[in-house]
DNA sequence: GTCCAGGATTCAG
DNA sequence: CTGAATCATGGA
């Protein structure tokens, strides 16, 4: 049972370095599920139709791939964001006025947005309510072996919407989905009826898109920004999670903010690169980086509530 | 045993 | 419209 023979690693470049810490947040950070590290330090996973293994070797970024796998260096470097737009977009964010997010991405310089596929990001966050990143991959790994179609040395791409439209009681139960199952299986009878979904999706501005999104069983508002943020590459958009609610209220001062009334906030404080600056406010806030704020605050209020306009 | 988790849905006010 | 209860499961 031999796993896949592999190419040697090669180098990996990137417009910019990505030191090891900064690799195995964006890895194993809660944007994507599919990675593990190996004992030896390198990252092994899979995107899309994608077999891959990475590492931050002393000369930087380095990737290696099955040998019958054709297609890897390419995938991996739009994954990674190679071709350097989202360093232009952080360069642009007020970290330069706004200590909190200049901490925050210093935290973890070269830190991206990686760019998953519709279909990965709606069905890794469609189990990810009210779950743990570490239970949350290990429900879409238990979804891959279960229904995925097998790629090399073990691995399976993520099920379709078929594969989970006509999955079983028994099969979802072993993934542990608990309540989420039935989340997966409506969106899947849904979407197995529109195979050019994510091409139509991604035709969509982006309000029109998250409401597109949340109309599909499952998805509610911060379910919603993440595929469009993940899978779609809308990076303005501003999920926010316990996480985020729980950063602004502490380092920002906005507490008692709801979270559409935060989503707004980071919208127009951060701007384009909104959904990058949530990212680094997410990381840092995990590890614990983030500074409290020095006084309640500054007198900021929310956004008044949008009020539907009244039909004459 | 209790509490909580990158929330969404349903229901009461 | 807003706020609260409920949801299934596993780990701390």
């Amino acid at each position: 049972m031999g796993g896949p023979t592999w190419t040697p690693w090669r180098p990996l470049r990137l417009s910019e370095d990505v030191p090891a810490a900064t690799l195995a947040e964006q890895l194993d950070g809660g944007q994507c599920f599919r990675w593990r590290q190996e004992p030896d330090g390198s990252w092994l996973g899979v995107f899309g139709e994608t077999l891959a293994g990475l590492r931050a070797g002393p000369a930087g970024l380095e990737w290696r791939a099955p040998v019958s796998m054709t297609g890897a260096e390419a995938a991996l470097k739009r994954y990674l964001d190679a071709d350097g737009l989202q360093a232009r977009l952080s360069a642009e964010l007020p970290w330069r006025s706004d200590p909190v997010l200049r901490i925050a991405r210093e935290a973890y310089p070269g830190l991206r947005i990686l760019r998953q596929e519709p279909h990965e990001a709606l069905v890794g966050f469609l189990c990810s309510s009210n779950k743990r990143i570490l239970q949350i991959r290990a429900m879409v790994a238990a979804l891959a072996h279960e229904l995925g179609a097998p790629l090399a040395g073990g691995f399976h791409a993520l099920p379709t919407w078929d594969a989970l439209a006509e999955a079983g009681d028994p099969v979802l139960r072993r993934c542990a989905l608990g309540y989420r199952a039935a989340y997966l299986r409506g969106t899947a009878r849904i979407l197995r009826t529109r195979p050019r979904w994510a091409q139509e999706f991604a035709a969509l501005d982006t309000p029109a898109l998250l409401a597109a999104l949340q109309g599909l069983p499952g998805v509610g508002p911060k379910v919603a920004a993440c595929v469009a943020l993940f899978g779609f590459g809308r990076l303005e958009s501003f999920p926010v999670d316990t996480w985020v609610v729980q950063a602004l209220a502490s380092a920002y001062g906005l507490r008692g903010w709801t979270p559409a009334q935060l989503e707004r906030f980071g919208q127009i404080h951060f701007g384009a690169g909104a959904g990058l600056a949530q990212q680094y406010l997410f990381s840092a806030a995990r590890q614990g980086k983030l500074p409290q704020a020095a006084s309640a605050d500054v007198g900021m209020k929310p956004s008044p509530r949008r009020t539907r306009p009244r039909r004459p």
